[in-house]
DNA sequence: CTCAATTGAATTGTGCGCAATATAAATTAT
DNA sequence: ATAATTTATATTGCGCACAATTCAATTGAG
């Protein structure tokens, strides 16, 4: 109520945080999808997706791995790795291959083709931090913030 | 070449840009999902997907607009909202109609349940203000600096 | 050693996200 | 007024994400 005695909506804060602007998750998720905009093109020219390019990253720091231990370093679980690395096998970047010593893991290595890509993308971080219009220092210092929100987020899951 | 002579990669610039653990994009991507993990069992109470979730947030600011009013507001388009807006009014908490003054709009109106729900989502940013396990005032200012960030990408697009 | 429990990957089903295309309505140009 | 263009939404197809389930291989307890 105002001292006119008309109903007037308090803003209280709970108001205030459901407003759309203030979700730091919506900032979050809207520019994910700005990346990705961003890289599309970029990747286009790779044959590549942007969580295929993801996985690719990931391999060329190491390759010969479980679909576990990918899994593991990229936060996603075999429902979404299973199909994308067949499509990855398909474009004969990768191969898959179970391991001998235990029948239940499947192994991903790079192919020659797979490995030459790199060179490839090599051109591409430079695009994207041209179109971030920021330093890298500014980016980096961010990304830490991001990684420790993230951590923070995960850690909450496995209470 | 090192001073024995024997070949060693030299560690580029472009090297290192395509870490994995280097790119703000990672970090934004899997940021955004373990939101999504936190969001989850959260938003299931109240029958929602986070998507969905983000178009109440919107319509519980405003209402009565065209899909794409709303397409703008979340950086969507009719691809993505059409399918989510009918699952939204099958569930009975929106209501499509064509705008009589212009029949290519499609206005979204809150059904009574679509308001009402806003009092049971009321207690989700409490939630994941504790996943975050950060002052309000921290999250506030990650959070402007990544919109900046989006900002320039989206603009970039633009171009 | 045997059987239950666990583990790693694959499969199924649902819901985004987006490019490309289609369609119908409105606007503009001629 | 008619044709060409633009605009708003819908549709189709593909590729994630992820929950839930399945299946085979491995491990562990008794």
């Amino acid at each position: 109520m105002d001292s006119m005695g008309i109903m007037v909506r308090k803003q209280t804060a709970a108001d205030q945080a459901l407003r759309l602007d203030n979700q730091i998750c919506f900032a979050v998720y809207s520019t994910a999808h700005a990346f990705n905009r961003v890289y599309k093109p970029l990747l286009d020219r790779l044959g590549l997706t942007y969580p295929q390019y993801l996985v690719m990253l990931a391999l060329w720091e190491r390759d010969d791995v479980a679909v576990k231990d990918l899994g593991e370093r990229l936060f996603l679980d075999s429902g979404t790795l299973t199909p994308l690395l067949k499509r990855l096998e398909a474009a004969e970047l990768i191969k898959r291959t179970r391991s001998t010593e235990d029948e239940r893991v499947v192994l991903i290595a790079l192919t020659a083709q797979g490995h030459a890509l790199r060179e490839k993308a090599k051109a591409v971080p430079q695009s994207i931090l041209a179109a971030s219009d920021c330093s890298v220092g500014e980016l980096l210092a961010m990304k830490d913030e991001i990684v420790a929100l993230r951590d923070r987020l995960n850690a909450a899951l496995g209470e």
